[in-house]
DNA sequence: GTTCTAGAAC
DNA sequence: GTTCTAGAAC
């Protein structure tokens, strides 16, 4: 089986690779161009090439992952090459087939990174494609998709990296490897990535930074040789080739590196980074118009690219993406609030004092969000609060890619205006029923009876100044046709006196409430925008296999956990929410079935499942919190705040709970500064007992801490010794939920929450699937039982850090040694 | 959270 | 063949 194993006619440089067969994974949404790479290579190809495709694996029907690994395996062994074509846009997507890839030979990548806009497009006019990813859907499918979007790394594993950003980079790419003769070999390294590739990085993880998202923490513990990484790094050093397999020991931490080395391409590569329609080839419409517009700071001039006419224009200013203006990301990626003005027309507040409210707030919003993106929509062109607003804007020197005006149907801001937002405003009533006028009947009329309900399940009524956020079903045409996830209702204050609750002239209130409920509309776009990104990693952790349509199906799922999860994201609560978060009873039932999309249903096991769908399993620590004095035989230690138990199942020799008794406060994300005191008590009671156990046993040490994202329902302090001897420590998750960053150190906790409010979670599956390694001398061990062997005997000093602000308690007589050692 | 178990890894 | 992991079920 293996092909060549004869030495080149090529340069010494091209001699490093190729030995075996060649498995190039393809990078790219539907739409990318994936197969018609794979068929155009094959066709001029003399190598035999195999495309395994996912969409058509199952005899002819999608299938599987794991198909797609055991046909690519046999090809493997077969000698021959084979291209891996199926999105691959994340990581997690991409390892088992490299882990495949180097047991045969080489694993290149090929990334087709082109415009969202062209993919759609593609997408869009398909008829019967193998991904059955055609018409309107694909819109909202490839921009989620790529918003999840992980570019592939030397780091992975891949011996050689190909980005195509445009056609003719695509075209060069297909005549790499269609020329590459059967002895033929390609160097490793990073082709074709543009310098510009840093900026949108630096901007993505800007972003990412924010909402904690794919950030590189997880790849750093596999850079594990070498402590440089050179821009200019052409061999692959991380693939298992040069012995850089993820278990082994790594020195020294070894810092991401953002691999922009654009290598040798062999086509030239025209610098045309922030121009998408220099890209888009054929697909490219006409732009006139809004791309040139300048943007002065005269209110008549200040027509900045979104706020382009809609109707008749529409398709010549679809897609007006931010990009030609500098941004560091894609607009396609930004998540998006648009909303109405509140107030301004039937309920007649004053549009001066209105404006600068909205400026104001929009001002405040954007210092504290990055990445992310407001737009004031109006219908009317002759608007006055948009001109007003823009006019303010302008003089704040509000970032105008951040903030925008709009003229448009909110409920048709993708459709008609190629405007994406995943998140709108409504101007509610304060019953939030469909009907009225304006703004509110456009929106629960386009957004289906789907809107009613979700709403209906959270809230009966709306306070002026307050904001309800509502996950749309994904039943709601709004969702399919216009990618809109969530509605946020908003209720300002009526000046009108043909309204209910006028306040007359009172505009010392009227502000109040009106920047109340900016306030209110903005801090439930926040709450989304932290949700969202939470469920992306509860949803990709667990992805084992997935077609095209099943990542379709995956966003629906993550749909269903927003809405499971609509607790959180009531800002204000109401009615409804109240009876949310009350204490459930100790038999109910719950389920966690999510895909589930059938619209009676979820809202029967929304109410159900309240904040969060805890498992039947994991109330036990409530029910003992709620009513101690039945489960005497279990608690240690009864407090008017909190309650001591043994972990039914200690993983350590002394593992205690601290139990917080109060009710609704599920976990450490519910925590915020008015628990503090909370906090402290649950503290002082885990350490009086560490202290306790320190006088029996002056061998221990232990260490007090919160699990990021606790399996076990009620908040509760974990107290637990460090020598982890215990026999129900049995797995990867044990491990790692005490003794990673998952682990937060109560002391850290409770200055967090006193400096920002709340604390900062480390609930990213990566925390719990990394290698594992001891927790005092940091040695890399490739199984359970041989980690547990070893750290029975290790006597290595604790990392500094653990040893600093109170993280761990040692016995009295080595605190000082430890700390000096 | 655990238990059970199939199948991967050794 | 045995050990170990990881996913499903509870």
């Amino acid at each position: 089986m293996d092909v060549d194993t004869q030495t080149t006619t090529k340069g010494k440089e091209e001699q490093v690779e190729e030995k075996k067969g060649i498995m190039v994974i393809l990078v790219g949404a539907p739409g990318s161009g994936k197969s018609t790479f794979c068929q155009d290579v094959m066709k001029i190809s003399n190598r035999p090439w195999v495309r395994v495709c996912q969409d058509t694996i199952g005899n002819g029907k999608a299938g599987t992952k794991v198909q797609c690994l055991a046909s690519a395996a046999t090809v493997l062994k077969e000698g021959k090459c084979v291209f891996i074509d199926r999105c691959n846009l994340e990581k997690e997507q991409r390892v088992d087939f490299l882990k495949l890839g180097h047991s045969h030979g080489t694993v290149h990548a090929v990334v087709l990174d082109l415009p969202a806009k062209l993919c759609i497009s593609r997408c869009a006019k398909r008829t019967g494609h193998e991904g059955n990813l055609q018409g309107g859907k694909a819109a909202m499918v490839v921009n989620r998709m790529l918003q999840k979007k992980e570019l592939p790394k030397l780091t992975e594993g891949f011996n050689r990296i190909t980005f195509c950003q445009n056609e003719s980079e695509v075209q060069a790419a297909v005549s790499t490897y269609g020329s590459l003769s059967l002895l033929d070999s390609l160097p490793s390294g990073v082709f074709g990535q543009k310098n510009s590739e840093s900026k949108v990085q630096l901007g993505i993880m800007k972003f990412l930074k924010k909402i904690d998202g794919p950030c590189s923490v997880a790849n750093i513990s596999q850079v594990s040789v070498g402590n440089k990484l050179p821009n200019e790094n052409k061999i692959a050093l991380h693939g298992p080739e040069s012995g850089a397999a993820s278990s082994g020991n790594v020195g020294g931490e070894v810092k991401d590196c953002e691999h922009t080395s654009s290598g040798n391409v062999g086509n030239e590569v025209t610098d045309c980074e922030y121009n998408l329609s220099s890209n888009v080839g054929n697909e490219a419409k006409s732009r006139e118009g809004p791309l040139s517009c300048n943007v002065s700071d005269g209110m008549k001039d200040f027509e900045c690219p979104l706020s382009c006419n809609v109707g008749k224009e529409v398709k010549d200013c679809e897609d007006i993406d931010m990009v030609s203006r500098g941004d560091t990301a894609s607009s396609d990626n930004v998540p998006t609030l648009a909303f109405p003005s509140i107030s301004t027309a039937d309920f007649k507040f004053n549009l001066e004092k209105a404006s600068d409210i909205i400026v104001d707030q929009v001002e405040l919003f954007l210092q504290k969000y990055h990445n992310v993106r407001l737009v004031l929509v109006d219908l009317s062109h002759s608007s006055k609060i948009l001109s007003l607003v823009r006019s303010k804007a302008s003089q704040k020197k509000i970032d105008t890619s951040k903030f925008s005006t709009f003229v448009g149907d909110i409920t048709r801001l993708y459709s008609q205006g190629g405007l994406r937002c995943n998140v709108i405003a409504n101007a509610a009533n304060w019953r939030l029923k469909p009907g009225g006028g304006g703004v509110n009947a456009a929106i629960y009329s386009a957004a289906g009876k789907a809107l009613e309900t979700a709403t209906k399940i959270r809230a009966g009524s709306l306070m002026p100044g307050k904001a309800l956020v509502v996950p749309l079903p994904s039943t709601s045409p709004l969702y399919s046709s216009e990618g809109i996830t969530h509605v946020i209702h908003v209720l300002g204050p009526n000046m009108n006196p043909m309204r209910p609750n006028c306040l007359g002239s009172d505009y010392t209130k009227g502000c109040r409430v009106l920047r109340e409920a900016y306030t209110s509309l903005f801090e439930g776009f926040g709450s989304v925008l932290g949700e969202q990104n939470k469920l992306n990693y509860e949803s990709n952790g667990k992805q084992v296999s997935e077609t095209k349509d099943q990542s379709e199906l995956n966003l629906m799922k993550q749909f269903a956990l927003t809405d499971q999860k609509g607790k959180r994201e009531c800002v204000n609560e109401i009615e409804m929410n109240k009876k949310c978060k009350g204490p459930q009873t100790e038999n109910e039932s719950e389920s966690t079935d999510l895909l589930d999309t059938n619209e009676g249903q979820i809202t029967k096991k929304r109410i159900e499942s309240m904040s969060k769908a805890w498992g039947a399993w994991a109330q036990a620590l409530y029910n003992i919190a709620m009513h101690p004095e039945k489960h005497k035989n279990d608690v240690i230690d009864i407090l008017d705040d909190v309650v001591v138990l043994h972990d039914l199942y200690p993983k350590a020799e002394k593992h205690l709970l601290v139990v917080a008794r109060a009710a609704g406060l599920e976990q450490l994300a519910d925590v915020r500064p008015e628990h503090l005191q909370l906090l402290r008590t649950m503290h002082n009671v885990g350490l009086k007992w560490a202290e306790k156990f320190l006088t029996e046993n002056e061998s221990l040490v232990f260490r007090l801490g919160y699990h990021s994202a606790p399996s076990m329902r009620q908040l509760h302090l974990h107290v637990i010794s460090q020598d982890f001897d215990s026999n129900h420590l049995k797995n990867k998750k044990h491990w790692h939920s005490f003794t990673s960053p998952f682990f937060l150190d109560s002391l850290d906790v409770i200055e967090e929450v006193s400096k920002q409010g709340k604390a900062t979670l480390n609930n990213d599956e990566k925390y719990l699937t990394k290698e594992l390694r001891c927790h005092r001398c940091r040695s890399a061990h490739p199984n359970i039982p041989r980690l547990k062997s070893h750290i029975s005997n290790c006597q290595s000093p604790f990392p500094a850090a653990l040893l600093q602000n109170g993280r761990l308690v040692l016995p009295p007589s080595k605190q000082c040694a430890e700390k000096s050692s």
